[in-house]
DNA sequence: GCGATCAGCT
DNA sequence: CACAGCTGATCGC
């Protein structure tokens, strides 16, 4: 797509149309409550937790899609001045609530843009997402793929959520006398606190805020902010550490649940023995364990023991691979899937961005961008604001690793401040609490 | 004083 | 490594 006429997840000036996927921060980040520089798009659960995301914001200016139907813009070319129409289509992404692709089609190429997105296998809903995607494609090839390249490495492989999650029941009913931590962010992991709610048939705890989004997404009866109601708590992800659980372990038995694609490993600390993580690559070792079931191995051993740190993980929390992004062998899939003439990947992290082309690119369409017909959707044409960030990333490796190197050698000065500035309070007033326990509304 | 951005941490 | 995100500090308006 030519520059200036969309941008997706992408905020800065000069764009004709705003597409946003979902609401993780990660995406979010430039938008604000003043937002004046256009339509912005983006889907009906999206719209409904949005007000409470960017409070003021212009509601005029919000467009909502719906997931599945085809909605027409007619945008300008920037480079010819003639009208264009492009035709947008949301898809549901599988990845939090609202969360959502976009498939352009039109006169000037056909693009997707998977923002983040799961592509499961086996559950009716993904069934119906590829039946959706097929319709929307209507037959025509896709010139370029934007892709969740988040765990396009081979080495990054787990079970769908529904397998997961019921590791998970399985995990809490073998402690029928703790308490039970569950990390969670701001939205997302729903469908997993909602099977252990049923199973097991207990209320969950969230904290304030987050109690307010899931009566937004018409989970009523289910959560609640009364600690003395329930043994299980999803706390903020951020609140989540080993500090946390041995600290409430010396009240109450607890153990804690980390969901993640990636394997909760306690940071290595070079003078706490009891908490040390291993020097040997970690992950990868790590890996190989949990093709098998899925659930990290979790030592049942007594505190003191060797083998408690040995592994990375700590006595008292269980790390499951539950993870709302696409592992290898799905993207694999969703590839040879959508067949198409090229890609790239959206996600480029602070050290690496992984290439989809390297590992998955011969499973794009026959249309390779040599014979020129993903010409009209070569990268710097698309919006190229989006470009700089990741190109960036590319090529500026070792440049970003040397300033980080440099912040972590720049030594901590100011270690005991005790003023707190407005802001703060404001933001924590605004979060609720940790995982204080406030008996709040219900 | 406020918002934006960075550094640091999980 | 880094999922996604909070917090505190600082800077410019």
């Amino acid at each position: 797509m030519e520059k200036g006429m969309i941008s997706v997840d992408q905020w800065s000036e000069g764009s004709q149309a705003y597409f946003l996927t979902h609401l993780h921060a990660d995406h979010t980040k430039g938008l604000s409550s003043k937002w004046n520089k256009g339509p912005l798009f983006c889907s009906p659960i999206t719209a409904k937790l949005f007000p409470a995301k960017f409070p003021g914001f212009k509601f005029s200016l919000l467009r909502v899609l719906e997931i599945g139907s085809s909605h027409t813009l007619s945008l300008a070319s920037p480079s010819t001045g003639l009208e264009a129409m492009v035709q947008v289509t949301p898809i549901d992404a599988h990845h939090c609530p609202g969360a959502v692709m976009y498939l352009f089609r039109g006169e000037l190429g056909c693009m997707l843009y998977t923002g983040d997105f799961r592509w499961e296998a086996t559950s009716a809903r993904a069934e119906l997402g590829k039946t959706m995607l097929r319709n929307a494609l209507g037959g025509d090839r896709v010139d370029f793929l934007y892709l969740d390249n988040t765990y396009c490495n081979p080495s990054y492989s787990f079970p769908p959520r529904e397998v997961v999650a019921q590791q998970v029941v399985d995990i809490i009913a073998s402690h029928p006398d703790h308490d039970i931590i569950i990390g969670i962010d701001t939205l997302g992991k729903e469908d997993l606190l909602l099977h252990i709610s049923r199973a097991l048939r207990i209320k969950i705890w969230v904290w304030p805020e987050r109690l307010q989004t899931m009566h937004l997404l018409g989970f009523h009866n289910i959560f609640t902010t009364k600690t003395s109601l329930t043994r299980v708590r999803a706390v903020p992800r951020y609140s989540f550490s080993v500090d946390t659980l041995e600290g409430l372990n010396t009240m109450r038995p607890t153990i804690g649940i980390m969901p993640s694609g990636l394997p909760w490993v306690v940071r290595p600390l070079e003078e706490n023995c009891d908490s040390i993580g291993s020097s040997l690559p970690i992950w990868h070792h790590i890996g190989s364990k949990w093709r098998t079931n899925g659930v990290a191995h979790v030592d049942r051993s007594q505190p003191n023991e060797k083998s408690s740190s040995a592994q990375g993980f700590h006595r008292y929390i269980y790390s499951v691979m539950y993870s709302d992004h696409s592992c290898f062998g799905e993207i694999q899939e969703f590839i040879k899937f959508v067949q198409p003439s090229n890609m790239r990947g959206i996600v480029s992290s602070s050290s690496c961005y992984i290439d989809p082309l390297y590992y998955l690119g011969h499973l794009r369409g026959a249309n390779q961008p040599h014979l020129q017909s993903g010409k009209k959707f070569q990268r710097r044409e698309l919006d190229e604001s989006v470009d700089p960030v990741q190109t960036k990333s590319v090529l500026g490796c070792s440049k970003y690793t040397e300033a980080k190197r440099k912040r972590e050698r720049s030594v901590k000065v100011n270690c005991l401040s005790v003023h707190t500035n407005r802001v703060s309070v404001l933001r924590r007033v605004r979060r609720g609490a940790k995982i204080v326990e406030i008996d709040g509304l219900d």
